[in-house]
DNA sequence: CAAAATGATACTAATATGGTATCATTTATC
DNA sequence: GATAAATGATACCATATTAGTATCATTTTG
């Protein structure tokens, strides 16, 4: 039952860690030290971060990673929705149909609830709000 | 990002079942027809229940399983952490070590809040009010 | 041109998930 | 007592996910 991913948690660290400076160009090589994270598996995180639009990246000899959206625009939902798939918490389907269990339904309407709580939590919380 | 597995979805469906008749005895056989779970899964998953004292069994001809705890003291908390081990949703760790970071930090006291909501939740959800 | 950076992509190892298979044991019934 | 029908215990297996590594291509600075 793990929220979060280690892919999600580093990518999180590393914005965090970008942020603090907006303006700065931080190679992989620098996060890396500094956050503690294999190199060449936060390269392909951030790789990831700059298809999505979060990161802009400067190739060539000086180059590195610089945060593009702002802190407060990027949410712990949109990283593992990015890393992890939709963020659910059950699917409910039983061999690729919706469950046809009524007690199940009532454990699948339970866990939609949680769902929605957890999910709204989630998007409030910020890049912006972890610094 | 899956709360239960499907061991546990299985579980919830059989103790549900077993307790609509609680004094009844059922096969695997029986219960796996009806559930249309596979039947050596199922029989696993309940050999399971029974050591961990939820169901009891009998052996031989005409043997089975029938539900032993009261259906409200069974909670779905319990069943996850049977089949799915400690009910976390992170370990929040960095290499074998609490982690050091401070914003992760801040991410822990906030998944760490969203953690016992959950479980206070799945807790009070039982197999009775399952039902 | 050389060095230092990212882009793209393929590969790999370990673990978790969702089962199956089998042999041993117990019990009811004939 | 033999046999059939049940569980107990345990080992095995296939697939997917997780957590990375490795490498070649391209871009940019100096």
């Amino acid at each position: 039952m793990k929220l979060i991913t280690r892919d999600t948690d580093y990518a999180i660290r590393a914005l965090c860690f970008v942020a603090k400076q907006k303006r700065r160009i931080y190679s992989v090589g620098e996060l890396a030290g500094k956050l503690k994270i294999p190199k060449p598996f936060l390269r392909k995180i951030l790789q990831i971060l700059n298809k999505k639009g979060l990161i802009v990246s400067y190739k060539g000899k000086g180059g590195g990673f610089m945060l593009d959206l702002a802190p407060n625009n990027i949410s712990v939902i949109d990283l593992i929705e990015i890393f992890q798939g939709p963020a659910k918490l059950s699917e409910h389907t039983f061999k690729k149909k919706p469950c046809p269990h009524s007690k199940s339904c009532k454990l699948k309407e339970k866990i939609d609830d949680l769902e929605r709580y957890l999910m709204s939590e989630l998007r409030s919380l910020t890049v912006f709000s972890l610094l």
